[in-house]
DNA sequence: CAAATATGTTGCAAAATGTAATTATTATTT
DNA sequence: AAATAATAATTACATTTTGCAACATATTTG
């Protein structure tokens, strides 16, 4: 185009507009941020997916939004990637055989591979997000444990000291993890210090262990790693990442599980 | 493309100001909001759909109006006593105090005390029930402890040897507890022997115990008594029994508290 | 009660947005 | 200044959202 005017500033400029403005409104449409920069969308989109990555906003169509932690985001996040949540779901299923023990992690796609398991019958169900327990105690010949703990409301799942401890009286035969992310050298990660831990520890404790991860999450860097996350039999996804990524993890040693 | 005029409201926002003013008048109206944002009837009815389809609203002819669980209180009316319960819960609502630590065990009746106490402000809650542990983590200024263990499908909360144990970690301003049914001689009696060893357990912990029962439950003879229940303070009910239990309760120790 | 008006529903087309791969530009390093 | 890496633009195509129009249903009015 023309000269551009000196509007165009660098990114991170862009970025600390961008969240003054998410501050002011609350919202923000990547034709408008395009537009009043005067780059294109993809920049935009580039920017928001970062920022995003950090955990400093919500992507959603035609913008972001506040990342709010509030009982609208979760059930929110239901619906967001439904069809992938339920394809990894009933591949996670497919690993499970009846009469074995689960564990189920809290989180969306977790909640996804429950709704899975119900065709399965004589399943012991192990979890700490209060939704899996309501669900998978209503079904028929499943028992359930609920491991208790200090419940954080946005995940609506018990955490804390509590809930770690109860974690090492169990032996499960499988355990299906969630994640904040996958990060670009093949490791997942998350978003809070005591949810790597206890999902660390699950990992190390089940007999094989399934990290649950929709495409959303490719790439994302979360800032913790999950630690010992190497132990996990697999990683379940519901398309195939970038090829650095593959490479990285089946390097680790968890296997690559791309459902159909 | 040319340039767009794009000062269109991104969909979250929408729905963000369609709850906002649905808190503020009551009702929203389909012309008013698609006049407002400037978007077609039919981009607002499918928000609206989409909140209705998450229980925040209600949908109606021309607009919506605030969710009234009108199908759960036709239901519950058809319950036996839940206004019973209603009245019982907001008499225990008014033995507590905001920032107290307040034990509920499960139960219908118990969370119709959960639900009066969503007024109270700061408060911790243990509860041994998924539905109100699910119910309570929602509620801001309020943190919630879920005591683990086996769910048990009928009651839909957590017993057995974990949740035993797990009781004695904490300690509580003030415990309202369920029972099976209130015998001629005055005693609180339980359907189950872990139950009424859970109840009574509670009942020695607490600083005050209160048992809440409704009418339906008088006179009624169930299997097995709470061990050392006279330690609770009263008894909360919705109309006063017979003279006959009313002077054996009194006898015993817990007073007889009728709720209004 | 019936006509008039307003609202709900449906299928489909158009517009906007998302994604990925490739090319161009800019910055950085040597 | 040339080589290299990082960032952004462009393009092409898939997906989602929105608007339109025709018709069915409901509500209001006389």
């Amino acid at each position: 185009m023309s000269e551009s005017q000196n509007t165009r500033a660098l990114a991170p400029r862009r970025h600390g507009e961008i969240l003054r403005r998410l501050a002011a409104d609350g919202t923000v449409s990547i034709t408008a941020l395009a537009d009043f920069f005067d780059v294109s969308r993809q920049t935009i989109r580039r920017d928001l997916k970062h920022l995003a990555d950090r955990g400093q906003l919500d992507l959603v169509h035609g913008g972001a939004t506040l990342f709010e932690p509030t009982e609208a985001a979760f059930t929110e996040r239901r619906e967001e990637n439904a069809g992938a949540k339920a394809a990894i779901g009933r591949t996670a299923a497919d690993l499970v055989r009846d009469g074995m023990v689960v564990f189920l992690d809290s989180g969306t796609t977790t909640l996804a591979v429950a709704q899975a398991l119900i065709e399965r019958k004589n399943l012991t169900i192990c979890t700490t997000s209060l939704s899996i327990a309501l669900l998978m105690c209503r079904q028929p010949l499943v028992r359930v444990h609920m491991l208790g703990g200090e419940i954080d409301p946005v995940e609506e799942a018990a955490v804390g000291i509590d809930a770690l401890e109860a974690i090492s009286h169990f032996r499960v035969d499988v355990a299906f993890l969630g994640g904040g992310g996958l990060s670009p050298d093949g490791e997942v990660t998350d978003f809070t210090r005591s949810g790597a831990e206890q999902r660390s520890r699950m990992a190390a404790l089940a007999g094989k262990a399934y990290f649950v991860l929709d495409s959303s999450k490719f790439g994302r860097l979360t800032p913790l790693r999950i630690p010992r996350f190497e132990l996990a039999a697999g990683v379940i996804v519901d398309r195939r990442p970038p090829e650095a990524i593959c490479e990285a993890l089946e390097r680790k040693g968890p296997s690559l599980i791309v459902s159909t």
